[in-house]
DNA sequence: AATTCTTTTCAATTTCAATTGAAATCTAAC
DNA sequence: GTTAGATTTCAATTGAAATTGAAAAGAATT
């Protein structure tokens, strides 16, 4: 008969979403399901914002801790791999979403979230929204100037889908400036 | 040296997203390059709203197409398997992408694209963007009671990183039927 | 400049969703 | 009710992306 929730014992990494994403280690069971939860909200969110589970994990540890964190505390509390850890600090870096700090404890570079999460969210508007709206206009122009011209009945019909897809098309870039403001971005 | 472009020569499936994703048959080249571009259109968009690309190509040759097209057609110009059509088809009927008809021609089901594209636009909204929001509502109401309580600075800041989370939140939410609104679903 | 500890790099491996293909099922024509 | 396609199903395979781990590179200390 399994007793209690196994809170640590050695975790399989990223598994069921729901699983021990984080080792207890010698804190207090509220602060670990505490993290538990934030990296899991990260983690949902991953897929749509585009990011490795790693990397929205790792943020979600960052953010769950009061106290900045050590490249090592990270490795330690999700049970990843060095590599995993490099990987995802860095890109996490790159996109501001931690910021790099020091505490006296030792003179290891420790890390903080940076709380403008108006970065992130414009990031993500940018990159995954934009760019994608960015590729269909351009292949939209293409496909204009293609369509096949020939026995005219088909021909009328492809331009119609053609320009039901371009409506649709400019209708959702012209919804992003209006998202900006809204979001105050 | 290599002579222009090997337009159909049994392609490796989905590979690089530009390659030969439709095969010519004995269709002008101008119509199999309109394809092309199409089926590259709905690929491209695939990764973001969250469909296999097999059922993005799918839907791509058969919006393309201003003929109907049938189940072997299909496996033929993507040079997929009947396997794959099959699921893929079977997708796109259940989110009314597709509709099946019945040409003269002789029995079989052949499909149209359903040119009501705001269905699409509005199942993404629904399902990859509301579904993510309302997980996120859930796991935002678990944290704010589950924030430790304790050394009350630590607490404090927690207290605050969770605001500042859940304001994003809350924004994109209140985004979205701004979204619908604007979009006229 | 040698030692130790931390971090990065990247080839190899693992993972997991997407895809295949062959057998089972369905359909309808004879 | 048999045969001949067309389609579905699903276990096995593939392939792409994520992850690992071990060696290389960097830092800091003595």
């Amino acid at each position: 008969m399994p007793s209690a929730a196994p809170i640590s014992t050695r975790a399989p990494a990223l598994k069921s979403a729901v699983a021990s994403l984080v080792l207890a280690g010698d804190r207090s069971a509220n602060l670990v399901a505490f993290e538990q939860e934030l990296v899991g909200f990260f983690v949902d969110a991953a897929d749509l914002l585009g990011v490795p589970k790693s990397v929205a994990a790792t943020y979600g540890v960052v953010f769950a801790s009061p106290e900045p964190l050590s490249f090592s505390e990270i490795a330690e509390r999700l049970d990843f791999s060095n590599g995993s850890v490099s990987q995802a600090l860095r890109v996490l870096r790159e996109i501001g979403a931690i910021k790099p700090t020091h505490t006296d404890r030792d003179k290891l570079e420790r890390f903080v979230p940076d709380l403008e999460l108006r970065k992130l969210v414009a990031r993500f508007l940018e990159h995954r929204l934009e760019q994608q709206l960015a590729t269909g206009t351009r292949r939209l122009a293409g496909l204009k100037r293609a369509i096949p011209t020939g026995d005219s009945i088909a021909a009328k019909e492809l331009d119609r889908r053609l320009k039901a897809l371009d409506k649709w098309h400019t209708r959702a870039r012209q919804l992003m400036p209006i998202a900006r403001t809204f979001l105050k971005l």
